[in-house]
RNA sequence: GGCCCGUUGGUCAAGCGGUUAAGACACCGCCCUUUCACGGCGGUAUCAAGGGUUCGAUUCCCUUACGGGUCACCA
């Protein structure tokens, strides 16, 4: 019988909640999901300074917002709690006074101050910078003048020496360490809450998680781990190190590359899906030519054996592209509903408009959101709309006004408008296409010149609708100033 | 600096000893719509370098270079 697939989700409450963790998220859900097992919300908030409420609020909304649901842990419950580091305490104390008693782990009572003059010593010789235990046998007699002194204890782990590190990495195979590199570590700080490397041991076991998959930033603490899981006596559980995400410059995503957080995609306008989508193809691969997922197609293609061991550069250009996919799917009223607060913050419309103010902005932006990537570009696009004050965008534009036969075209095209009984997409095109025939120019020489002297702009939306939208006497009026601007 | 991981087009990547080295994004060109876009079709462009192993290396091994991670009383 194969026991049941347990992974989980250990994020730390300290900042928002970046895309790299999201992937990190996403594959365990993949794999708790492809396997009918359990994922795992924990909260390592062990980081008393950094660690927030808010941010732990951030990262759940933003993991429900991605769809990324979680059975067990912070919120949810389960037989293996509590999820939140802070309050599992009086569990870690169990095992730190048991590794104490058993010789595994030491008092320590350097300082700071010893501890970086030792590393520095090292770096300086070219050595690895690790702690060469200096506490690991001292006697009693000291231990009470350093008390007495006030010094306040760490707790160290006791690496054994000269010992091979050997693991298995679901990403990686077989990944190897020197625990002579690896020095004492502490595992309990002197205010007596445990460090990361030795709660994530502990919590992992305890909650039975069967496979760890974490970025690659963890790989170099996974022997320390290892050497913990058996200090301890528990079971080693499968690895997974998937690869970081990095910048175009290759160096690891920080926030000078741009957006950096889920939170700041959701506020341009960029669709859960969609995202999830550019990150399951960030580091891994369908055995397939498929490039468009949805969540369910995902639980079905997904496996780590077709996880890259290569970081990824992240590409907004990709993401732009599978954005503007699912962006076509959603109706003119959702892509406006999701760019309003840019268009207040833009000062185009007020937080309050009328019902008939909003119905023409949907349709408008209706007419747009093909040329969109993300929501926030309805803000590029909607001048043309709000604005009847036309000014050309550039000298080719202005050239576009320039040609001969431009008269006759702008005093044909404001009769034909003008006389126009019920204005219609159609009805414009109609008469586009009559005025192409009656001067016998191509439709270059039509369509362009109208479309630049409404909107000053060689690119837009689809004339005929456009118009419409706008109506007649908005049309009419700034073909008028237009035309005085170009003589 | 020590240790660990990695390196296929500009980017994401398939490939797992013999291939015309897929596909996608981006870019360029053509077609469509008597305009721009959308869409369709096509094109440019890649195995980091050097040694081995092999009848044969993008694929296996070593070295170098480059990139990244880590060495905290941060996670």
């Amino acid at each position: 019988m194969s026991e049941q697939v347990r992974v989980r989700f250990a994020p730390s409450p300290t900042g928002p909640f970046h895309i790299g963790g999201a992937r990190s998220a996403l594959f365990n859900w993949l794999i708790a999901q492809k396997c009918g097992g359990k994922l795992v919300l924990r909260v390592e908030d062990t980081d008393l300074e950094r660690s927030t409420k808010e941010s732990e609020e951030n990262i759940k909304k933003a993991l429900l917002w991605l769809g990324l649901n979680w059975d067990e842990g912070v919120d949810a419950g389960g037989s293996y709690g509590p999820y939140r580091q802070t309050e599992r305490l009086d569990i870690y104390k169990q095992y730190t006074d048991k590794l104490l008693s058993e010789g595994k782990a030491y008092y320590c009572y350097c300082t700071e101050e010893e501890l970086d003059a030792e590393r520095q010593a090292l770096m300086a010789e070219g050595k690895t910078p690790c702690y060469q235990g200096r506490c690991r046998n001292i006697s009693e007699t000291e231990k009470a003048e350093f008390i007495a002194a006030g010094r306040r204890a760490t707790v160290r782990f006791h690496v054994p020496e000269n010992q091979q590190i050997i693991f298995k990495d679901l990403v990686r195979d077989t990944v190897s360490f020197d625990s002579n590199g690896v020095g004492d570590f502490v595992i309990v700080k002197s205010d007596g809450i445990p460090v990361y490397n030795y709660a994530v041991v502990i919590d992992d076991s305890t909650m039975h998680i069967t496979h760890v998959i974490r970025a690659e930033e963890h790989l170099s603490n996974t022997p320390r781990q290892v050497l913990l899981y058996e200090a301890l006596g528990f079971k080693i559980p499968q690895f997974g190190h998937i690869s970081l995400i990095l910048g175009k410059d290759r160096t690891k995503m920080s926030k000078r590359h741009g957006a950096t957080s889920v939170d700041q995609y959701r506020k341009l306008g960029y669709l859960p899906e969609a995202i999830v989508n550019f990150l399951a193809l960030l580091g891994w691969a369908p055995n397939s030519e498929q490039e468009i997922f949805t969540l369910d197609e995902l639980i079905n293609e997904f496996s780590m054996d077709r996880v890259a061991k290569n970081p990824a550069v992240f590409d907004i250009d990709k993401l732009n592209w599978i954005n503007s996919h699912y962006m076509k799917k959603l109706s003119p009223a959702q892509v406006t509903e999701l760019a309003l607060p840019h268009l207040v913050e833009a000062g185009y419309i007020q937080e309050t408009m009328s019902q008939e103010e909003k119905d023409n902005l949907i349709q408008f932006v209706g007419t747009i959101q093909e040329h969109l990537s993300y929501a926030a570009q309805v803000v590029d696009h909607v001048d043309v709309y709000f604005n009847d004050n036309v000014e050309f965008e550039n000298d080719e534009a202005k050239q576009v006004l320039q040609d001969a036969e431009i008269p006759q075209v702008m005093n044909s095209f404001m009769n034909k408008l003008s006389e126009l009984e019920e204005l219609s997409a159609n009805a414009v095109q109609s008469i586009l296409k009559s005025i192409t025939k009656e001067l016998k120019v191509g439709g270059k020489k039509v369509y362009m010149p109208v479309r630049v002297a409404i909107t000053g702009k060689m690119h837009g939306p689809d004339l005929g609708q456009f118009i419409t939208i706008i109506g007649k006497e908005r049309t009419l009026s700034r073909l008028a100033s237009t035309l005085t601007k170009i003589n």
